[in-house]
DNA sequence: TTGTAGGCGTTATCAT
DNA sequence: ATGATAACGCCTACAA
């Protein structure tokens, strides 16, 4: 039914070994039957079989992502679709394409990712975040399989390749500017501790407050899913606090969105009677109100490099483990102000 | 280096057939060899590959995704995540996996789209959107492959399997639900034109003002492209207007959030001075202020059902065609009130 | 119930 | 420069 390579070499008087060598463009063919059997190929519109290229050849110019369990509720963040997209251009370029399993479950996913892999469907793949004790981690590195993690890995950092911001850094230097500000009672809404990302925030905030000589509380820092609800929870604790905090540090837009509307909603007005910053720098930050000073990890660039790493370490298994660390910048809108100040705007 | 069927067959003393047959739980193999296959795969960690199975079955398990044009800006919209899990959920049911490819522009897109086909890699397609004119309907239409739209086919609607909401009716419902609380000044404010659904619903909204004898106004209709951006554009312009609208009906949540950031910013409170309400019922929708009252046109399920007919489609190709239907509901929130009425919250 | 053998569409090795 | 031919790993008649 479908036109194969025979089909096209039959047409053009050639084996179909020939055919094969003007597809991968081998030199040593006579620039005459190149073009013969090239206007076979257009005649009969030849389409190369992917499959049965990939069964001869062990590779399938595809690559495999891996989302953290919980799908549902965390692709519901504006994170996902837009890392995607840098995989996705970072994959064009080399002429790769995407793979995605289905599941739900953490089990799901795991098992998904078995047959990815073992099945033969891709050539490497690219975790789409860094959790503790990752079994998925454990396998790849088990079967030596190629794949690049985004975020920071939790163990064997030298040994795996992976891109990320140095969130560590930029929590603390946020906090530093919250503190700059004037505010000494800065409170940290992090997300699930399971994420390395998160950890790494909230020691970047410790560091700050510590260093400024400020005491660091407990009752200060609360952790939630990364989402609006988890901030909206979050913030009610916090304000029910006998000395509520002036500022906030918030480990994801999505919820500092969410808080925002439980401020707004308690009558709080933002910045004047406390201040947010939060990470990630999403789409929604410039039309919140107020708008929100955030963070800018660069999350397209994040899967661009991810998708352009992976793909390197497969081509060239030999290659040497890379660490690549996407600067950060922090976009300053109207959500902070000087404590005890009300802002002018 | 990896384990095959044979070395499976080899300490199972079988011949490879036989594994075969219990992978695919063929009914006449005794018990016993069926146990002693088992712990031989169990033993040797077997699992089977996917692109030999594929190339034998002429069947891939997995289904392809294609996106509508300019991925970049477009994939911002909740809307293709929340589908995309709907999909993923109705895959993942059937055991199927899900592939994407990776161009940008349209014409990427395409070439994309003929090499996911031609190359074997999927054995069906869902297209995310509906577009006019779509080259990619009248190439998957000419090769007889099997795909199912999410949306309303621009042409042959009675011969490609569909699923969509009734936006003619819902727009049109949504618009009387205005004119019920007394406005006569409504506009509308839709996306791309070139995408189908756009038309459902200015046609809908149409109709409504028509019916209730209200004059139809070129000036209150304008078209954006699905972001907040387009907007806050259509907003500024509507309200320089002489007369401008007390409501709004607007095709996307995105573009609601951005004409509500852009109307406080113009001192306009919402829904005391104009009335707002959009579709699509995103997460968003919730934490916005005030909470938008907005079509759920139940986007999961869209993707459910459309995963679930494609395969139904691929797996039994005489198949009838099919029209699904996904029911809408009106979400009322904050942002509509009585035209001339201050709202008391 | 199980084994044998040919084929799925390519690529790659060896000849010629 | 090109042609045969044997993989790649699995499935499925057809045989036994």
């Amino acid at each position: 039914m479908t036109v194969t390579i025979k089909d096209v070499a039959k047409l053009a008087n050639v084996a179909p070994s020939t055919v094969s060598r003007v597809i991968a463009n081998n030199p040593r063919i006579s620039d005459k039957t190149k073009e013969r059997v090239k206007a076979a190929m257009e005649e009969l519109g030849y389409h190369p079989n992917f499959i049965a290229r990939s069964l001869a050849n062990k590779s399938t110019q595809s690559i495999g992502l891996v989302m953290p369990s919980s799908a549902d509720k965390v692709f519901q963040n504006p994170f996902f679709p837009e890392v995607i997209r840098g995989i996705s251009k970072g994959a064009h370029e080399k002429q790769y394409s995407l793979h995605m399993s289905t599941g739900e479950t953490e089990e799901e996913i795991f098992e998904g990712l078995v047959q990815m892999v073992q099945g033969g469907r891709v050539d490497g793949v690219v975790l789409l975040y860094s959790r503790f004790d990752d079994k998925v981690v454990t396998y790849l590195r088990k079967r030596n399989f190629p794949f690049v993690v985004i975020g920071k890995p939790y163990k064997h950092i030298e040994e795996i390749t992976h891109v990320d911001n140095d969130n560590y850094r930029a929590s603390k230097e946020i906090t530093e500017y919250l503190i700059e500000l004037g505010h000494e009672r800065i409170a940290f809404v992090g997300g699930n501790l399971n994420f390395v990302v998160t950890v790494d925030r909230l020691l970047g905030y410790e560091n700050a407050i510590r260093n400024a000589g400020l005491p660091y509380r407990d009752e200060y820092v609360s952790h939630e899913e990364f989402l609006q609800e988890g901030g909206q929870e979050a913030i009610t604790d916090l304000l029910s606090l006998e000395e509520p905090p002036t500022a906030l540090v918030v480990a994801d837009d999505l919820m500092a969105l969410g808080i925002l509307g439980k401020l707004a909603e308690m009558g709080k007005v933002v910045p004047d009677d406390i201040s947010v910053i939060s990470f990630n720098n999403v789409l929604l930050t410039e039309i919140s109100r107020p708008p929100l000073t955030s963070v800018d990890i660069d999350i397209f660039r994040l899967g661009y490099e991810a998708a352009k790493s992976l793909i390197q370490i497969t081509e060239n298994p030999n290659e040497s483990v890379k660490r690549i660390i996407v600067p950060y910048k922090i976009v300053k809108r109207h959500s902070c102000s000087e404590a005890g100040k009300v802002s002018l705007l």
